[in-house]
DNA sequence: GGCCGGATCAGCCAAAAGGCTGAGAGACCA
DNA sequence: TGGTCTCTCAGCCTTTTGGCTGATCCGGCC
């Protein structure tokens, strides 16, 4: 039986060789392909047909990970997809895994988790890290913890920097009403200053 | 002549095995140990006194790189340092260089760059990444608004959310001082609240 | 029709943050 | 030696923020 063959893609060439160099350590794995941007990776499935693509979310330039991931998935609906990245942000995960993805793993991930997430997907199986998987279980288990669409909005504005004022200003609406909206916000996202909020949602949902 | 030893400091397997094959290329390089936190890096420095130390600053857990390049120096004022990690954050380049750091790399840099920032290391010669040079030249232009380490510092507890009275206990200063701290880093900035002070450094600054 | 969640607003009070001025200690440098 | 920079701290005052309670309005939903 052949090896199950893998493109890389990560804008890093010392994290490409070093994930490539972890995988050849496994006779049933092969790297056919790397790519260091998502533009690279649509041309580089085209050519090898891989059968397992894992990809970095944060690429520097051009095409970020999700939009690869769409792309890919467009073009042919079987291909299985592994995010490997660093951060383990709310909003990307929803984001990849509505994109397409199969497993989403951290880079601290152990060797056997990584060997185990390629040959999962290969299979149509899903893999994730331990603390990608307890925050969705989370996200399920509380729904009070999701926030309005005017809550987020709220928020959104907020890491801007804004004041009471000014985002009673920006919404139309009283100082009164932000202040009740931002204890609301403050509840759901478990802090009780607005700098830990804006800390907080930049930090788990990736704004910026 | 023997090879330049060299320990390797990243909380993430892959990057270590990735720069370890890519080191491994050059015959006068030689990596000799590996860490994946800034206590192992202690320990390991001990052991194997590598000529050159590589390490991320950022750590998922216990000490961060920063305070493992003030904890190395402190030890051995010759020990060289290079720091190899993912964001150019101005604050993170000040604190670094402050703490002893030789040189500044990110992780995008072109192997010939790696390479030669490693014997340049040796040589006590400063290299950085260009991103990260243009930086520095920026704030050598504009002296005023180049925060200093401790304002650096400050900022990067401010963007976790603190509050004043939780710096100046994470710090062991008081509030008074926070207070002053603070007035300064956001008259550098230009802004005129910590929450504008927050959003700017994590927009301007690649923190999080 | 009645219930509920979301959005809106008010008032009151305590805590936190910010603006201002002034000042001492230590390092560094000309 | 004197000047400059950084870090440290204090007091005073105003503004902002946060906690709490209670209230109205509207749109879905059973």
């Amino acid at each position: 039986m052949s090896a199950i063959t893998v493109l890389l893609v990560d804008d890093h060439l010392v994290v490409r060789s070093g994930l490539k160099a972890l995988l050849g350590t496994q006779p049933d794995i092969e790297v056919v392909a790397e790519a260091s941007s998502g533009e690279e990776a649509l041309t580089a499935v085209e050519e090898h047909s891989p059968a397992v693509v894992v990809m970095d979310l944060a690429m520097g330039t051009g095409m970020d990970g999700i939009e690869a991931i769409r792309k890919l998935r467009e073009r042919n609906r079987r291909q299985a997809v592994l995010v490997f990245t660093t951060y383990d942000s709310d909003a990307d995960i929803v984001r990849a895994v509505d994109a397409g993805a199969m497993g989403y793993l951290l880079k601290d991930a152990a060797p056997e988790e990584i060997f185990a997430a390629v040959r999962g997907a290969v299979q149509g199986k899903s893999v994730m890290s331990a603390p990608v998987a307890s925050r969705l279980f989370q996200q399920l288990r509380n729904p009070d913890e999701v926030l309005t669409p005017r809550e987020a909005e709220l928020l959104s504005l907020l890491t801007e920097g804004l004041s009471n004022r000014e985002l009673g200003q920006r919404l139309f609406i009283s100082e009164a009403t932000v202040k009740t909206h931002l204890a609301h916000i403050y509840a759901k996202l478990g802090v009780e200053t607005r700098a830990a909020a804006i800390a907080t949602a930049i930090r788990r949902e990736g704004m910026r």
